[in-house]
DNA sequence: CATCCGTGGTA
DNA sequence: TTACCAAGGAT
């Protein structure tokens, strides 16, 4: 229903005055790099430009290229993601770059971006249409948002998704849309996060005012509408810092998959709904050591659990043995190459 | 299709 | 302090 769409052009004007100047951004009218664009889909995935852009720039020094990624280890790859979070966006970013660059370059349509690894329904669509003008329109949250009060969709995500698609990508029958596919799916994204926000949206301002249903019934703010979430339970853990005599601090790597798969941690238990009581903590310790209980705790939110963590530390004696598994890194260089779940724990050290 | 998977900012 | 949320993907 193209008559019903609200005007693509008076969103690009408004785009083409108010487009926030990000780093992952080419000039108006300059040419889009498929690696920048990838990147910075895959970074953005449910994380925020504030948090990303830093990130980004320290992220393509780094890695200039999609063959210098291919090329990188593993725990160069980790130790530059680390604090992002959703840890699977890096080991899938690492493949990926080794399939692009044993194929020579990216794939330019939705289809062949779908098919590598951490490239889903939304970042395919919109890395064919930022960066090579594919006539997509890209289902985000900015989108979903953004569709679902245009057209007043009452229904509750994620049931109301494939709905919400179908009308979003309707937005690009309009001529003005896909003559600048990469361009009105950014400012759909600017409209999203500057003016149509989710709580208190700037209706008053918003290029797309006049046509919106739900701007129309007072009810902007009240959409789109989400099935509740589940409360997250708490859980318990006991960490165990050991230092050597050159003040370096024992880590070890995690599993290859799962919560926080192939990052460095504080060896420590495993994560249950008791606490532990020192007895039974300690026989997961990496070393026989005088271990200390640290006062206070370290507490952290994870998607779907809370975590208590009490934190033991040890020095190992001069001359001793260390531990056979693990790396012993300087503390500081520790902080950097750790979760955020894990800095904690070296945080409560270091004030400890 | 529901669950798992991080983190930091904000009301 | 709690709760929500951000350019989602894999299973």
């Amino acid at each position: 229903m193209p008559s019903d769409n609200p005007p693509a052009a008076e969103l690009l004007a408004w785009y083409d005055r108010h487009r926030r100047d990000l780093p992952w951004r080419a000039a108006p009218g300059q040419p889009r790099d498929p690696y920048r664009v990838w990147l910075s889909e895959v970074m953005l995935q449910q994380t925020t430009v504030a948090a990303v852009g830093p990130r980004f720039a320290r992220f393509l020094a780094r890695f200039p290229s999609v063959q210098a990624l291919a090329a990188a280890d593993w725990a160069e790859v980790a130790e530059e993601w680390a604090g992002l979070g959703y840890y699977a966006r890096a080991r899938n970013l690492h493949a990926c770059a080794r399939a692009v660059a044993a194929a020579g370059r990216f794939p330019c349509n939705r289809e062949g971006l779908a098919a590598l690894p951490g490239i889903g329904p939304y970042t395919a669509a919109a890395v064919a249409a930022i960066a090579f003008d594919a006539p997509l329109v890209p289902l985000d949250g900015n989108v979903e948002r953004v569709t679902a009060r245009i057209f007043r969709v009452e229904d509750p995500l994620p049931g109301a998704k494939p709905r919400l698609a179908e009308l979003a990508q309707g937005f690009m029958a309009d001529g003005a849309a896909s003559a600048r596919p990469g361009d009105f799916v950014q400012a759909l994204f600017d409209l999203g996060a500057t003016i149509c926000t989710p709580r208190s949206p700037a209706c008053g301002i918003c290029p797309w005012q006049g046509p919106c249903a739900a701007r129309a019934a007072g009810v902007a703010a009240d959409l789109p509408r989400k099935a509740p979430k589940r409360a997250r339970p708490l859980r318990h853990g006991a960490h165990f810092l050991l230092r050597d005599a050159a003040g370096r601090v024992l880590l070890r790597r995690r599993p290859p998959r799962g919560l926080l798969g192939g990052m460095l941690e504080v060896p420590g238990t495993p994560w249950r709904e008791t606490p532990w009581a020192e007895a039974e903590a300690l026989p997961h310790a990496p070393a026989e050591a005088p271990w200390r209980r640290l006062p206070g705790l370290a507490r952290h939110g994870f998607t779907h659990f809370e975590l208590e963590m009490v934190l033991f530390a040890a020095t190992l004696p001069p001359g001793a043995t260390g531990p056979e598994e693990g790396e012993w890194l300087a503390e500081d260089g520790a902080r950097m190459a750790v979760p955020s779940v894990m800095r904690r724990l070296l945080d409560l050290a270091g004030a400890a």
